[in-house]
DNA sequence: ATCGTTGTCGATAACGTTTTCGACACAACC
DNA sequence: GGTTGTGTCGAAAACGTTATCGACAACGAT
């Protein structure tokens, strides 16, 4: 009988001869149904095919268990974040919806905000936003944000230790030989891009170089906006001969430049990444980079906010340990 | 004032002291509002931090310019085909929202059919669906199907050359002397997995092997499905010198099974898989395999959805090359 | 017989939005 | 001064669901 398509929960009704509120109350388990026409519906259910709408039913009912995960673009990161937590999520019986909007250039701002009104308080019970440079605190529903972490008084955070990270990749080619060490930094509005300079300036200060400013540049943790920073730092009068980026598509796009430039990786020029993405061993040879256990801080995530809907006292902050994975872009000088 | 959060049309109404239709029509640039109504609506909303829900709003009107990714998990091929997907909406005013339910073991088949009855006709204007068994061909919307192909009358589709892919890597184990080449297959519902299998048969018979059945073995595109057959297989009396995964994530844990079993890959074993996932670089030594061109059939799946809602005339079905990307598990007997 | 109890069901009001359509004021026309 | 337009606005219905609450029947206990 369904007129356009859609099933809906009058459809079954009618079909079954009882009312809607019978028919959730069958679907939902709720108490007061007699048991015979608890079958009878069901049966019509499946005859049907009746699926209810989340769309309605979370507009009515303030609990719906998908959790949401906002990105600004499925890059390699926030991907690899959504693999950690598509595995942790199978056992607690949520949902996933990740969540991006087809931003324009201009727009990366703010957007955070934006899909969280969009979503909040209907469709999902609770958010994982990748990467947000601000987290509006006072909201309806349970949010955690992944990278950003500014002290204890923050709000709840999976992030992983970054400066610690940045700081053995740079000693790695420090003691590699090099002195002349180029830093391709990140986002400049995440906490994450601010500690991996630091980082790198922590390990150049205590191996008493000092830190030509010309060395270092800013970029957004982008291939296209690793583009410009990259060509400048090849193309100075004395070039740098190393390279660390503060991720790693940065990095793989700055290899990219050092040949269109006719400079050789490793022999002309060392360079190593941030993240350990897959795509950083695509690259010949394969990137050295510092390794964050992705898809630990997303199962970490994932955990988070699910305590946070239930209500689960915890620490709201996690932090986990970064690694340097030596491949094949960096060689003694 | 908004009570509990969320700030809704009503308070922006109140706010600005007009009705909610007046506020609709602002946010709709719709005609009828005088200019400095709309100016005045305009501020309250950017004061009030306002954003209308797409939960409402989709259940009113069956247009939310959101596009829907169903699939059963978020494995390396779905992220891969994510990227591509995200990469090709930048330009087309489409968000996207990629869906995947907490499935549970058993309940792996139908959930194409019922996360599309939860989403469509509300919350999504298309979907692309990965790696569905079943596609109905009477849907409310526009369904774009990743991976099945079964004839020129099937469901609209992207898929790749599987057949000669596996035509491809079976020939290039055959050209280096193998000829007990083993065959872990993927799920066997899907159009894929079945083309792979005669991929393989195709190549051992124009080589005049014989394919032993005992080394045709069925998988499931998962490690954790791979993980018995790979055992069978190398504890043959007779073992292969070769196997041919498939797809990348069997052909991974098939290498870490041999491992185990205290096999050399590739000096004891070859090992080929499919798909060319990030995560084949990482094995060592990197993994041989089949190239799709996964950001690329994302893409396409992008604009078939988007042409198909808009009504656009087009051909229903695109299948792209593979290609052997030969790296380091193969070598010759 | 009456009364409370228990079990079953359905009307109905929300949830936040869009859309339709009628109300109203005002200007312009004969 | 009536009639017709034109511009601006709001009341109300609708979308598909859930939650509340009252209606009703059957039944056991007084």
């Amino acid at each position: 009988m369904q007129a356009s398509g859609r099933v809906t929960i009058g459809d079954v009704a009618r079909t079954a001869g009882v009312s809607v509120a019978t028919v959730s109350k069958v679907i939902n388990d709720r108490y007061g149904v007699a048991p015979e026409t608890s079958a009878r519906v069901h049966e019509v259910i499946a005859d049907l095919g009746y699926e209810s709408s989340i769309v309605a039913r979370s507009l009515r009912s303030r609990r719906t268990n998908v959790i949401g995960i906002l990105v600004a673009e499925f890059e390699p990161f926030s991907t690899e974040l959504l693999k950690g937590i598509s595995e942790a999520v199978e056992s607690t019986g949520y949902e996933l919806l990740a969540y991006s909007g087809g931003l324009r250039r201009d727009d990366r701002v703010g957007w955070e905000q934006r899909y969280l009104s969009r979503l909040a308080g209907t469709l999902i019970d609770g958010a994982i936003i990748v990467t947000p440079t601000v987290v509006n605190p006072r909201n309806s529903i349970p949010v955690v944000a992944v990278d950003p972490h500014r002290g204890p008084s923050g709000p709840p955070t999976v992030d992983s230790d970054n400066l610690a990270g940045a700081r053995a990749a740079t000693e790695h080619l420090v003691s590699l030989g090099h002195t002349r060490v180029g830093f391709l930094g990140g986002r400049p509005d995440l906490e994450s891009a601010r500690l991996r300079e630091q980082g790198y300036r922590d390990a150049l200060a205590d191996a008493g170089i000092r830190v030509d400013e010309d060395l270092v540049l800013v970029g957004g943790y982008r291939p296209d906006l690793a583009d410009t920073p990259a060509h400048e730092l090849l193309r100075l009068p004395e070039r740098p001969t190393a390279i660390f980026a503060a991720n790693d598509l940065s990095a793989i796009r700055t290899i990219e430049v050092a040949r269109e430039l006719g400079l050789r990786v490793p022999e002309d020029l060392s360079v190593v990444g941030f993240d350990n993405v897959p795509e950083s061993a695509l690259t010949v040879p394969p990137l050295t980079t510092v390794s964050q256990p992705i898809h630990q801080m997303g199962a970490e995530a994932l955990r988070m906010v699910v305590d946070l809907i239930q209500g689960n006292p915890r620490d709201p902050h996690v932090r986990l340990p970064t690694e340097l994975v030596v491949r094949g872009t960096t060689r003694a000088l």
